[in-house]
DNA sequence: TCTGGGGTCCTAGGACCC
DNA sequence: TCTGGGGTCCTAGGACCC
């Protein structure tokens, strides 16, 4: 904890649903909801339109759709926010060089770095004048704003500004802020941490302040129970890091139905084994470490790993590991989900002693028939298509051979809804519409 | 029609080494 | 033959975050 408030948190509103509602003009005002469409999806981001009906992040999509039925339902369009995400830091780079991104739309900056120590007023100024840029160069979103003497107090006042707002927790007021919160507020303290609070009788912060280091010790471990105590008492100082290495890469899949069959696991394995080399080597690393993890029906899951003496960036041998882990579990009851991840990264090479025969990996991936891709998968709800006659849109929705589009961009107001065959050579998937122009550009 | 995907961090037990 | 005390690495599971 610092004597001045100079952590900056920032949070964009609602982000997901809020490039769709720049994107797509017929949908501003309405509720919109960003998520995984399949029978198993859950709901990433709801614009605030549809939070209104109880619709929530992590929600399962099957129950946002009865609370919300007339919502837009939209699958995502990740290009569009990584670019839209990298103007945001861009501007947040313009403050400090120290900027330590949390995900897509959240990040802290430290302020100290640069600054000289600001008052609270300046401290303001500074923040609206943030907001003001980022809404103009972003085409219209809009974030929250906190400030604090540290990370947690600047995520704190930014939870408290949301949304749409600025916060500033003045330094020396930290712990009479906090005390009213629910101890749910505090970053870390999740479900089953809160269950096990509860216990004791906590519900607020101020409950929390009443237990001894000793007595969250023993109910939530060591390093745990000494965070906790000391974030009741807003005493954190863990520094702003802006660059923090790659500790491991994954990708898993949640199955639109359970898979028992032994031989499509093994495909789908080798599938993911893949596109977890791919990046592996986008980032110049070697792993040591393959992990297989498997949900079983019941939503409990395993993880097999194993360690190599050396590190590889091999599809062929990445693969052939998690194969084996794989074999080792019994998969009959049915596999709802299958994930491949490496860990132990470094960034030298030092291949293993054994060789694997590249070709029998080739052959396997030719001959595995996997899963067809959910229905729609070719025109998921919400891409943006190009028609050679109307021009650019995004698909409304698709079905029985059948592709609805909505022509309209950015900057073109509410457009037209038009019905075309599935295999309408005319349309087609486009690239993320452009950003739209800093404001220099009139429109 | 319950419960995504990509991460980080922590704990705990056993192996192994000195 | 009764039975140490670290320290590190590995595996597995679980909580949590966005």
């Amino acid at each position: 904890m610092r004597a001045t408030a100079s952590i900056l948190h920032l949070d964009l509103d609602a982000f997901f649903a809020a490039v769709e509602q720049r994107d797509k003009p017929s949908l501003r005002g309405k509720p919109v909801i960003v998520g995984g469409l399949g029978l198993r999806g859950v709901v990433s981001t709801a614009s605030y339109e549809a939070r209104t009906f109880g619709v929530g992040s992590a929600m399962a999509m099957s129950e946002a759709r009865r609370r919300c039925p007339h919502a837009a339902f939209l699958s995502g369009r990740f290009d569009a926010y990584r670019k839209t995400s990298a103007i945001v830091m861009r501007l947040l780079g313009e403050l400090s060089p120290l900027v330590e991104p949390l995900s897509l739309d959240e990040a802290f900056v430290d302020l100290a770095a640069v600054e000289r120590p600001l008052d609270g007023p300046a401290l303001l100024d500074l923040a609206a004048d943030l907001r003001a840029r980022l809404t103009e160069q972003t085409g219209g979103l809009t974030a929250s704003v906190g400030l604090g003497s540290s990370k947690f107090m600047a995520k704190v006042a930014s939870e408290l500004a949301k949304p749409n707002g600025i916060r500033l927790v003045s330094p020396g007021t930290e712990v009479e802020t906090i005390a009213a919160l629910p101890a749910r507020a505090i970053p870390g303290v999740g479900p089953a941490t809160m269950e096990r609070l509860s216990r004791l009788g906590v519900v607020t912060v101020a409950d929390l302040q009443q237990l001894s280091p000793a007595e969250l010790v023993r109910e939530l471990g060591k390093s745990s129970g000494e965070h906790l105590h000391r974030l009741s008492w807003a005493d954190d100082d863990r520094p702003v890091e802006p660059e923090r290495e790659t500790k491991s890469i994954s990708v898993e899949d949640t199955f639109e139905h359970d898979i028992a069959d032994p031989a499509l696991l093994a495909g789908i394995a080798e599938r993911h084994a893949e596109q977890v080399v791919n990046r592996l080597v986008k980032a110049e690393l070697f792993a040591r470490t393959v992990t297989v993890k498997v949900r079983w029906p019941d939503f409990s899951s395993v993880s097999r790993s194993r360690t190599l003496n050396g590190a590889t960036d091999r599809v062929a041998v990445v693969a052939q590991i998690a194969k084996e882990l794989l074999d080792g579990l019994e998969v009959s009851q049915g596999v709802r989900l299958l994930g491949v991840g490496v860990s132990g990264l470094v960034q030298v090479a030092q291949e293993p002693l054994f060789e694997l025969e590249a070709t029998q990996v080739g052959r396997v991936l030719e001959e595995t028939e996997l899963p067809v891709p959910s229905r729609g998968a070719g025109w998921p709800a919400g891409a943006d298509v190009y028609h050679e006659q109307y021009g650019p849109g995004w698909i409304w929705g698709s079905g029985l051979g059948r592709v609805t589009v909505r022509f309209e961009t950015a900057a073109t107001g509410p457009g037209p809804v038009r019905t075309f065959a599935a295999d309408d050579p005319a349309l087609s998937r486009a690239l993320p519409a452009a950003e739209p122009e800093p404001a220099s550009e009139p429109a």
